[in-house]
RNA sequence: GGGCGAUUAGCUCAGUCGGUUAGAGCGCCGCUCUGAUAAGGCGGAGGCCCCUGGUUCGAGUCCAGGAUCGCCCA
């Protein structure tokens, strides 16, 4: 026997096992490098990476998710023959990673860091940073992602921090730099204010006091205003009451003033007046036992947004702990109190509350109010609080000196600029209007430490200093350049420079930036942008030293890669990553800076909850490369409509596993017969499509073929992933459900044509999923195209298919030829006659295309003879054809329809009917037919079956004879035989009559001899 | 409170330009096929297409209002 020509495949793939050593196949035959050395000098497609937090020791599957995406879109385009750039990214600054360090180290407070020492605990960052970076590019490259690995950016370098500088420096020049003393959202436990953008799925639903407090009247004895709070703590801070002055308010008989619409039912006022008459009214209050309250004079307000929906229609106002109450200190000149410091515990001129917590202070406060009388009532309250989003402490409002960058008059450009951009999903965009619209000033400044440090240093003179470079540092700089080891705190913290205005010597702020700065600016930072040379591994710098060789490009080079053609993130990063590079965008070159943008929604376990690793639903990358693969983790990914949450988990992956492994039994089934008829496909086979004499069949699956690339090929440009799936998981149930099942017995016999129609099929298939799953795509073409010298030797060196257009014809013609088949068999099961009995004939009426094909119909149902013609039955339907009769007939539809349903119609010659004054032609109308006599009919949308079910000793005989076929073959199964293995076969005297078949029995169970004898059917092996 | 989106079978989701009997996968039940076999195929049960109104010859689909859920903003 010859060598077999394809290795052949076992039952069944082991993605792990086979992903694995295809890893270690591109790695050793440096396959991604042949594929971007084949494309350099193409065409460009410039992708830019959004940076991954470097904080995390192990890939997470919804990383993975937007990884896979990324790495779909470039692997398509690099088919595609486009050069790229293939630059990885990480973040590495801000508080996701010192709160991490925190932990490790146990530091509770921003006192025990700097107790801990800054240098070392930037060193401990930078540890974290070293380690994730690691583990994140294992994870990514055991998912099979194609990346310049080594040649990352980390946006803790120097350069990219530099780029920021001179970003900063611009603003400040355009005069939209400034300092605010504004109430801010703050954390108490990180002691620093969150910017409203990081306000990350930060509302929470959570239970607060619910307080009705008495703010007794000054000038009115017994009389009291009634406020409503949810946080105590800010009692202390109170300087006014509000009142909405168009509302109507009312005095209870306990003295209370409340307004009138919030008043229980059934309330008896013993005065009334409108809010306007109020406003003035001097009052005592809550915490005037404490000095900065009773230094406080008391009044009461107006303010239109009074909510007359909630509370008692009076506001307390505390405008350090609120922003519209800082917003309204403003417009009435009031005192600003700020009970609590930096982490939230109130200053000791408090008195009794001094170092407590806002939440310590809740207790007490309430507990006083009451023993003082104040309280009139205490309940609780749930409703939507927001949370720190990076360690989930409960936020407050406080009043801070922060940096912001003005967004007024940058507001219009960057709505323009957002217009130029193609969403995927196209809600997406709108998304990103709405979120720049209600756009505030950007909060830039951090009271942190492991962060880009703002190089602002406002003088005493007045004048504010704002250092644009390194180079401009040192030309200024005074003293503390020599122990500057990386731009960073605690080094920098050290160097003074000299003010441009006075020449006196100024320090810096000691806050950092937001890290969204240091994402904002990659699309400058890694092209670069105004940089005067090329400057190889000049992104290694300051903290990035010795872990990327990423070089720094020339203006030039940026010129060429930005904008980027397309970017892709999940939806959050909308108000993040999108945003502060959009921002950043437009204050430097006035455009966006990207141009198409895929976002995706969330990913939730499989039963749709949100993944937490305290309920024990999260996945590990790795645990899902172990268990499903990277390639099922791909398809999984990939099937996802990006504007629905992603259901991910191992019950969804075991029915793709399922679905692959019909196209994995595909190939097997090639090879094997292949090998058995020792036939080798040649490249002319893939390159112009299978040669020889065509049968129908093949001609068919050869469009079926072109229409499959022609589908993937709008899909991937719609970049809509899930298209793709579709159209490949509809391609390989055709070709195994109907190529393969029609054309079995060709390849029994060996037929070329029908291997090289399939192998064509299977492997244009394979070149147009790859980017979807690079594994078992290039492992089944190597099996595939093993034999065939001229083959590249990855599927994803091997370039796109050519586009064709796909015979639309033929194609219809099969659908309809299935459609007829599928009524067919409801007619075979209707009449309860099993498929293994063959019938006489099946008549065809309404057909329109599929003549042609009468003899695949007749195979298929296992009928001797069909026909196309009208079914004589003797109950005729006739139904309207709607779109055609709707807009002709308008309102008389109804009554031709009722009277088509009553059978009110007479048939006219040529397929025609009269119904009334109407008469209808043959294609306004569907027809029928039911009910006729020994026939078995089925219908639908004007398509009718009708098979005779009447035997005769013929067709019984040959129905027997199948029986007898399947059963012997079943025993081959059952002794173990293989394909291959000749037989010798006995049956039973008394099925001796069908031994006039002798030659077909003998050709469809491999047996060299048939007799009859005995009572038993038999087999045994000949060797 | 404002904005955006969703709501279709037990579950997860398709549903094209408004068109006749609303589909798929999974699960369940039955049948079938047997040279892909721990697969494949066929059939069945299972639907207030969230509700109400409107437009239309005709609405799961378009419009308005409402409900519920999700997200974003406050």
């Amino acid at each position: 026997m010859p060598a077999p020509i394809f290795s052949s495949l076992p039952d069944k793939p082991d993605h792990d096992a086979l992903e694995r050593e295809l890893l270690e196949t591109w790695e050793r035959a440096g396959t991604f490098g042949k594929l971007r050395e084949q494309n350099r000098g193409g065409p460009k497609f410039s992708f830019v990476d959004g940076p991954v937090t470097a904080n995390r020791m192990v890939l997470g599957v919804h990383t993975a998710w937007g990884r896979t995406l990324k790495d779909v879109f470039q692997r398509y385009k690099a088919l595609r023959g486009f050069d790229q750039r293939y630059q990885n990214g990480f973040d590495c600054q801000g508080l996701w990673i010192e709160v991490g360090v925190e932990r490790e180290l146990g530091l509770n407070s921003k006192r025990e860091i700097e107790e801990f020492g800054l240098a070392e605990f930037a060193r401990r960052c930078r540890d974290v940073v070293v380690r994730s970076s690691r583990a994140l590019t294992d994870g990514s490259i055991r998912l099979g992602q194609w990346m310049d690995w080594g040649r990352d950016y980390f946006t803790f370098s120097d350069t990219n921090i530099e780029y920021i500088w001179k970003f900063l420096k611009i603003v400040h020049e355009r005069g939209w730099l400034l300092l605010g003393h504004r109430s801010t959202e703050w954390c108490p436990r990180c002691g620093t204010s969150i910017s409203a953008h990081e306000l990350h799925g930060s509302y929470e639903e959570r239970i607060d006091p619910s307080l009705f407090v008495r703010f007794p009247l000054l000038e009115r004895e017994n009389e009291a205003l009634v406020v409503w709070t949810t946080t105590p703590w800010t009692l202390p801070a109170n300087v006014a009451a509000a009142v909405k002055p168009d509302a109507e308010y009312g005095l209870l008989e306990t003295g209370d003033w409340v307004a009138v619409s919030l008043a229980p039912d059934g309330a008896v006022f013993t005065k009334r007046a409108r809010g306007d008459d109020l406003v003035g009214l001097r009052y005592r209050g809550p915490f005037d036992t404490l000095g900065p309250g009773a230094a406080v004079d008391h009044r009461v307000i107006p303010w239109d947004d009074v909510d007359l929906a909630t509370g008692t229609g009076i506001v307390h106002i505390a405008p350090g702990c609120g922003a519209e109450d800082f917003d309204l200190s403003r417009v009435h000149d009031l005192p600003v109190l700020t009970p609590v410091d930096e982490s939230g515990r109130f200053y000791e001129e408090y008195g009794w509350l001094h170092d407590s917590s806002t939440v310590e202070a809740a207790e007490q406060i309430v507990s006083d109010l009451g023993d003082r009388g104040l309280l009139m009532r205490a309940e609780t309250y749930e409703h939507s609080y927001p949370f720190c989003w990076r360690c989930h402490t409960p936020l407050i409002f406080r009043i801070s000196d922060d940096w912001f960058i003005a967004a007024d008059e940058l507001r219009p450009q960057l709505l323009a600029a957002n217009a130029e951009v193609e969403w995927t999903p196209a809600y997406m965009g709108k998304l990103m209007d709405d979120w720049l619209r209600n756009l505030g000033d950007w909060n830039i400044s951090r009271r942190r430490y492991y962060g880009l440090p703002l190089p602002i240093y406002p003088c005493a003179c007045g004048h504010l200093n704002v250092v644009g470079s390194r180079a401009e540092l040192e030309a200024r700089a005074t003293r503390g350049l020599e122990q500057l080891e990386e731009l960073r705190r605690p080094w920098i913290d050290e160097v003074r420079i000299r003010c441009e205005q006075c020449d006196g010597e100024v320090e810096r702020i000691s806050e950092v930036g937001d890290v969204w700065l240091d994402a904002g600016i990659v699309p400058f930072s890694t092209l670069g942008w105004e940089s005067s040379e090329w400057v190889p591994e000049g992104y290694a710098t300051g903290a990035a030293k010795g872990l990327t060789t990423a070089d720094l490009p020339d203006h030039a080079y940026w010129e060429q890669w930005f904008p980027a053609h397309w970017v892709s993130e999940m939806r959050e990063q909308i108000r993040l990553w999108f945003y502060s590079q959009l921002f950043m965008s437009v204050v430097l070159v006035g455009r966006a800076p990207f141009e198409r943008v895929l976002g995706y929604e969330k990913m939730l376990d499989e039963a749709g909850r949100e993944m937490h690793s305290s309920w024990g639903n999260t996945i590990d990358a790795p645990d899902a490369f172990k268990r499903m693969g990277a390639d099922v983790m791909r398809w999984q990914y990939c099937a996802q409509p990006p504007d629905r949450n992603l259901l991910f988990g191992f019950g969804p992956a075991h029915e793709i596993q399922r679905k692959l492994l019909t196209l994995w039994n595909s190939c097997r089934f090639l090879v094997d017969y292949a090998n058995i008829a020792g036939w080798a496909p040649s490249w002319s086979d893939l390159e112009g499509g299978p040669r020889g004499e065509l049968q129908p069949l093949d001609r068919w699956l050869v469009a079926r073929t072109h229409a499959l690339v022609a589908d993937a090929t709008a899909a991937y440009a719609s970049c809509l992933t899930v298209d793709i799936v579709r159209a490949f998981e509809a391609f390989v149930e055709d070709v195994s459900n109907w190529y393969i099942r029609r054309s079995r017995r060709r390849f029994w016999d060996g037929d070329a044509v029908a291997l090289a129609s399939l192998w064509y099929a299977l492997v244009q298939g394979l070149r147009v999923v790859a980017p979807v799953m690079p594994f078992l795509s290039d492992h089944l073409w190597r099996v595939l195209t093993g034999p065939v010298a001229e083959a590249p030797e990855s599927v994803h060196l091997a370039g796109w298919p050519d586009p064709t257009v796909p015979n639309g014809a033929l194609l219809a013609e099969v659908a309809e030829l299935r459609r007829i088949v599928e009524l067919g068999r409801q007619a075979r099961s209707a009449a309860g006659v099993r498929l293994r009995q063959p019938l006489r004939t099946l008549v065809v009426e309404g057909a329109t295309v599929a003549h042609t094909h009468a003899e695949e119909i007749a195979d298929e149902l296992r009928v001797r003879e069909v026909s196309f013609g009208p079914v004589d039955a003797s109950e005729l339907v006739v139904k309207p054809n709607l779109p055609l009769l709707g807009p002709k007939l308008g309102a008389e539809l109804g009554a031709i329809r009722q009277a088509l349903e009553a059978g009110e119609f007479e048939e006219l010659p040529g397929g025609g009917f009269r119904v009334g004054d109407h008469e209808l032609t043959a294609e306004e109308v569907l027809v029928e037919r039911r009910g006729k006599e020994g026939w078995a009919l089925a219908s639908s949308d004007g398509l009718t079956v009708a098979l005779d079910t009447h035997l005769d000793d013929e067709l019984r005989l040959f129905g027997r004879v199948l029986d007898l076929t399947h059963a012997v073959n079943t025993m081959r199964k059952e002794a173990g035989l293989e394909l291959t293995d000749r037989i010798a076969l006995t049956i039973p005297e008394a099925d001796a009559d069908l031994l006039a078949h002798e030659e077909r029995i003998a050709a469809e169970t491999l047996a060299v001899s048939v007799v009859a004898e005995g009572a038993e059917l038999t087999i045994s092996k000949v060797s």
